[in-house]
Order: structure tokens, then sequence, then C-alpha cells
DNA sequence: AAATATGTTACACTTACTATAACAAATAGG
DNA sequence: CCTATTTGTTATAGTAAGTGTAACATATTT
């Protein structure tokens, strides 16, 4: 899954999960409501789930519920929750090596400046603002 | 090719027809210095030839060189020739459809302003900037 | 005419992404 | 304690994207 789309698949699903709140809603409920497959929504609920951000219950009458309210989680928060890398790490990797001069470490460190800058926008974005934005009623207050 | 990949090639075989300037250089010779392949690179810089940062000629004695002072030369100005997108397109295109909220509006609003943050900053940097930083001369003043 | 070099297309190879399936582990209820 | 349910995790098949290289037409110089 690309990082725009883990990100976008998170905040979808965690809006419903506001907007249901606090009946427990399994990952098939969220599938239907968001078209999202539901076996990808357990691999990104149970990393939203590690990250605190979620509770998890198996079994019946299980399901997955928001744990933290809307207006303390961020989208910088969300995504590094499900990406072990920085913010849409910019790869620097495919640069050939063994140069006369050090390319890689300038635009690693070029891209390193940019991911900052990218991470501080996100930080200011919460969830409830993008669920005022959408117009979403959040129940978790 | 990706684009952080494009762009970084693009810069390391600029830097080199600098330092080499006025010597026109054949895509051979590039990519023996810069280990860059150089079919790939022929790719390149014939789009860097239609937007005029360098010139390219065929036949004996032909190759490329540079058209543009390196200070006149940005970064932005290099990615937006060698890229039809804008800067490090952020894509939303995989946000699945005919959601109740505007999911995919939202995001590539969102996706928008980051990029415009990008561009902004990538327009500062000067080829003849890095050429500094990575301490290479260049012979074109 | 021959040699050289760009410009462009094509192709095989690898890597990454996507969607889905399958199943073990955990939980609730009777 | 057994069954149904649901998460958590692994696997897999199919698709898309990226990489490296080759091939060849086109253009230019000598």
């Amino acid at each position: 899954m690309s990082a725009s789309t883990k990100l976008s698949s998170s905040v979808k699903a965690l809006c419903f999960l506001a907007e249901s709140y606090p009946e427990p809603k399994t990952s098939n409920e969220i599938g239907e409501n968001t078209g999202i497959n539901a076996s990808k929504l357990r691999k990104l609920l149970s990393l939203l789930s590690k990250g605190k951000i979620v509770t998890s219950n198996q079994g019946t009458k299980g399901g997955f519920q928001l744990l933290k309210a809307p207006k303390n989680i961020n989208l910088q928060e969300i995504y590094c929750t499900i990406e072990d890398r920085k913010a849409f790490h910019l790869k620097v990797s495919e640069i050939n090596g063994q140069d006369e001069y050090d390319y890689l470490g300038y635009f690693d460190n070029l891209f390193s400046t940019i991911q900052v800058e990218i991470e501080n926008k996100m930080t200011k974005i919460s969830l409830l603002s993008i669920m005022n934005d959408l117009k979403i009623k959040s129940k978790f207050k």
C-alpha cells in the first residue's frame, strides 16, 4: 500500500469510528461503509491499535473503537503509526554510488528538510478539523 | 525512473557539463563520469534540451553542452522540464470513489498545498549553489 | 560514403503494489 | 467447554511500475 493510500484509508476508517462512537465496529462493517477491503483495514487498524489511537477486541461483540478524541489526533501521528518510515520519504537510494562528489548526501539532506516541512504541516491538521471540513459529525467529544 | 532518481541524475549530468564547459560531452562520456546509463542520460538530456537548459548536437563532434548559467538554473525548473507532473506528485487516485464524503477532494487539496511548498523550496536552490555545496567548480560563468 | 552521436522505441527483468484468501489466536455467550 | 465471531498475521496471485539495456532511425561532420 502506498503512503498516501494508507493515510487516506486510515483517515476514512477513523472518521467512521468517530461518527459511530461509542459503538464498536468490525472490519467488515467499516469495509462496507468505506469501500476499503476488510483485510487491508485490519492491517491498518491493528497498527493504529498498537499506537493507542483505537482499541481492538477479538471475538463476538468485538471490533474497533476510537480511543483518542479526534481533536487530539493529528495526521502526522496517524502517518507515523501506520508507516515505519518518516512522512512521505523521498528515495535517494537509487543514486549511483562511488561518486567523486557526495550527491547522495546532498539529496538526502535536501529531502530531509522537505520532509520536516511536510511533517510540520501534517502535525497541525487534526482529525476533527478534517471531519469539520467534510461536515462529518463526531460523536466522540 | 522515479522522480527523485530523475532529478538527481539530471543534476549530476548538469554539474558535469558545467564543470567541463564549454567542451561538448557525449552521453557515453557523461555516463562514464557519472555512472548513469548512457541511454537513460540521452532521454533526460533530450528533455533538458527541449527545455533550453542544454544544447544537443548529433553526429561527430556532437554531444551536450550547458546553455544556461548554473546560477540561473534552479531545481524546480529542472524537475518541471524532465517530469510532466508537478513536483513530487502525491497520488490520491487510489482513494476509493463513490463516498458519502469528499475524501478525495480533501486529500487532493492537502497534497496540493504541500506540493506548492516543495516547489517554493526547490525554486530557491540553484545549480550553482549545489555545485558550491559539493565543491565542484563551474567553468560556465 | 563512413563514422559518430542523438532521439526514440522496444524489451526483458526486477521490484513494488493491490486485492484477496486463508487460518491461527483470542473472546463472548450459551 | 463448545461454537460462533472477530482480530492479527501470513501467504499468494495478479497487476503495475521502475530499471537497465539494446536496437535502430535520424542527423551531422569529415
